[in-house]
DNA sequence: CTGAAAGCGCTTACAG
DNA sequence: CTGAAAGCGCTTACAG
């Protein structure tokens, strides 16, 4: 195939002009939808011509007419958190097969930012937004929602029921991970939790709570720490707090696969082994948790369906083929490697 | 601040009605290359009038006349992969600060798809590109050239020297890694490399050769195998090959953090151990290569700054401050981990 | 079934 | 210094 110039450079005019017809009929020869409109003779001419010009359509030039850029405005914190490849992944190629395109922007984790962010977004002019970034409560959001705007929150949500979302199914994955621990003998079971402002740490909080009392184990105070933002060395921070308030705990669940790894350091800094002294669990199941030292046992879920997902829900929104405000849950397993063993007494 | 609606909502038009003048004024004095036109008490009216209807620029009509989208194309292989997020995230930092935005493209390796990547990123009118997929022949790229497309590469480059490309220094990095392996007592060093058709595979290969011949170890063909394609599967293809072939070698010196992973694998599949029995190094350097088991010695480079450089080059290229075809090497350093050691017969 | 016209929201040479 | 006009490349009611 030839690439003749990055600007697309043939016009419809040219088209027209080469098959002898006015503009308005080569757009409509190229729009599938008013194709039916055309005498077929015309139409062969017409789709001759262009593509022995190598027409493309300027998507600018369209938008401006049409009022849709086809284009989907993503807002996340950090591509170079592991969470998000995969997700943004299964976001592009999804809109991708729509003709849509995704504008990405990045937050950081900085609530201050995401005005200025959907700013530059709508100068842009999306049609619509997937939004990783949602707090609890979410003024943002709301007004978003208020105006009509399509968005999809996703991985996160706010408290609002009003907007859509894909989120992780925290409660089963907890259970799963608690119910793991008690069959391997633990008791003592620590919770190094995500922020509660936003929806993650508190639905996994929440949900480690309940799994405790299901397998009929104790929610003591001194075994829960939160973090201030997701990090490895939060983590650490968490893990050490833990430790130290709480020397005879065996196993430490946690929110997120960084702050298992910050709980790695901790035990080794403490002195203790993980898993022969102290068991932990991590949350998402980012890619390589498989080659950690020791490989995590993490609750895991598809973060790849999770964008694909949120980003079909979005595209049947804009296409007005839905209009409520579905709350996927995606299932969650666990997967147990090696970070996790029996706790010591029982060796 | 208030968000509304996605779509720009507020014209010129009306931002000209409500300070009383035409919208042309408005243009110029929203343009800081031609406030300077205008009388000064007309500009504070007209931006007093902006700023009050929140006006906000409507990219895709200015662009349409401008003929300039203020946005670039990237293409990559593929996001998931980890050498890539922070590429990514460095590229779209230094084209914000210009007010540009990066539309993004994977090909998953295939060079079949590259065309039509390239297609849809023209319609979509980027000003410039980014590419990570250049293959060592690349007509794609020479055609773009040929065209006067501004255009930058990064990771790999192609053999066109007319081209600007961003790249990681392969001779220095190879050099430290041979050397360090030299330095703890190795002589057997194989090698396990990365595709031919594309410049890394051939840059580290060449590396490796001369790394090798500088250290006064013996180059033996025995000791070298190349992947088909850049994965753990690859890798470890590749190294129970190497181990089969030449039972006797003590390290693995690969082209790839990923390689070197599928090297544990081989290593470990064949009995023996990492680093007491075979010492592995990677290259690139990714995320958490530190927390892998063991902690893979690895060939640094600023990833990030790859990505803000070839952003920058590309930005002076569409500024017109610049026409050479600058050829920047980063700097590779050799981070020793655990996966490095003695070799055996050394103990 | 096809054409002619209008207009999406900007910018910029051209007047005055 | 500011305005009036043209036009970027499309799409789509409106005619015929």
């Amino acid at each position: 195939m030839a690439i003749s110039g990055l600007m697309p450079k043939v016009t419809l005019r040219e088209v027209a002009e080469h098959a002898g017809v006015h503009p308005a009929t080569v757009s409509r020869a190229l729009n599938p939808e008013t194709q039916g409109m055309l005498n077929s003779e015309t139409l062969a001419r017409v789709l001759a011509a262009a593509r022995e010009l190598n027409y493309q359509t300027n998507t600018i030039a369209r938008s401006l007419r049409t009022q849709r850029s086809l284009t989907v405005g993503v807002l996340i914190p950090d591509i170079m958190n592991p969470l998000f490849p995969s997700i943004v992944r299964g976001i592009e190629d999804t809109l991708d097969r729509a003709d849509y395109t995704s504008l990405i922007a990045y937050t950081d984790g900085r609530v201050d930012r995401v005005d200025a962010r959907l700013s530059r977004l709508r100068q842009r002019g999306v049609d619509g937004l997937i939004v990783a970034t949602a707090q609890l409560r979410d003024p943002t959001l709301e007004e978003l929602l208020a105006e009509g705007v399509a968005v999809v929150q996703i991985n996160r949500r706010s408290t609002s029921k009003a907007i859509p979302s894909v989120t992780a199914d925290a409660a089963g994955g907890m259970l799963a991970a608690i119910r793991h621990l008690a069959e391997l003998g633990h008791e003592r079971i620590a919770y190094a939790g995500a922020p509660l402002r936003v929806s993650t740490g508190r639905a996994r909080l929440d949900a480690f709570r309940r799994g405790m009392r299901a397998a009929g184990l104790e929610v003591v105070a001194e075994r829960i720490e939160q973090t201030q933002s997701v990090s490895v060395g939060e983590g650490a921070r968490a893990g050490r707090e833990l430790l130290a308030r709480a020397p005879d705990l065996t196993a430490i669940v946690t929110a997120n696969d960084l702050i298992a790894l910050g709980c790695y350091d901790a035990v080794a800094e403490a002195g203790r082994s993980c898993p022969d002294d102290v068991s932990v669990i991590g949350f998402n199941d980012m890619p390589f948790t498989d080659r950690f030292d020791p490989p995590l046992t993490s609750v895991h879920f598809d973060q790849y369906e999770m964008g694909a997902s949120a980003a079909a829900m979005l595209l049947r929104r804009l296409s007005g083929e839905s209009s409520g405000a579905p709350r996927v849950e995606l299932e969650t397993t666990l997967v147990v490697r090696a970070s996790t063993a029996a706790p010591p007494k029982q060796r």
